[in-house]
DNA sequence: AAAGTGATCATG
DNA sequence: ATGATCACTTTG
C-alpha cells in the first residue's frame, strides 16, 4: 500500500522512528523497479539542532529542507557519497530524515548507490522516481542511539537518541 | 588508521 | 579566488 504523506508530516524524530520497516520504491528512468525495507534512520531537526544542515539558516543548499513533508533532499558528501533525506513538518521548518540503510545496504552511500540516486532526486517530491509503501511488516524491535558523523554538533545534540536501527 | 573526492559556504 | 569542512567508504 501507499503510504499516506501523513507519516512525515511530523516532528523528524518521530517519522524517523516510524519510517524503519517501511517501504522504499525507486522507479528507474528505464522501467526497472527496486523496492527496498529501510532499516536505519536518523532524524535531523531544525535550525536549533546544532547537526542540522539548516542550524545556520537558509542556504541554496539547505533552501530544500524547508519545503514541505515529502521533498527529497539528496546531497554530496565527502565528494563521494549521496545522501538520501526525506522532508519532514510543515514548510519552512526544516527537518529532515537520513536514509542510513535499508536491507541489502548499510551505510547511506550504499544506499543511494544501491538504488542509483544521485542529485537529479534534489528537490524533488515523494511519488514519482521514488516512493513509500507500507506492507504492513512491522519491526521486531526498534532501537534508537546516537547519531553517527556529528562530532561537529554541540554535546546535547550529539547525545540526543536520533538514530532507529532495526533489530 | 588514513586517504580519496568534489560541492558548498564563509572568507577575502 | 581560496580554503576548510564535511550526516562516508574502502583499503591497509
Amino acid at each position: 500500500m501507499t503510504i499516506p504523506m501523513s507519516i512525515l508530516d511530523k516532528p523528524a524524530p518521530e517519522a524517523a522512528r516510524e519510517l524503519v520497516g517501511k517501504v522504499l520504491v525507486r522507479r528507474l528512468p528505464d522501467g526497472g523497479v527496486c523496492r527496498v525495507r529501510i532499516t536505519e534512520t536518523e532524524a535531523y531537526y531544525g535550525e536549533s539542532d546544532t547537526a542540522c544542515h539548516a542550524c545556520h539558516g537558509r542556504t541554496k543548499r539547505t533552501e530544500v529542507l524547508y519545503r514541505p513533508a515529502g521533498t527529497i533532499y539528496v546531497y554530496l558528501c565527502y565528494g563521494i557519497h549521496w545522501m538520501l533525506n526525506l522532508v519532514t513538518g510543515p514548510a519552512d521548518d526544516p527537518q529532515a530524515v537520513l536514509i542510513r540503510g535499508v536491507e541489502g545496504a548499510s551505510g547511506p552511500g550504499r544506499v543511494t548507490k544501491l538504488l542509483r540516486i544521485d542529485k537529479s532526486l534534489n528537490d524533488t517530491v515523494l511519488g514519482g522516481a521514488l516512493s513509500l509503501e507500507d506492507d504492513g511488516f512491522v519491526p521486531e524491535r526498534v532501537a534508537a542511539s546516537p547519531r553517527i558523523g556529528i562530532g561537529y554538533a554541540a554535546p546535547e545534540d550529539q547525545a540526543r537518541l536520533w538514530r532507529f536501527t532495526a533489530m
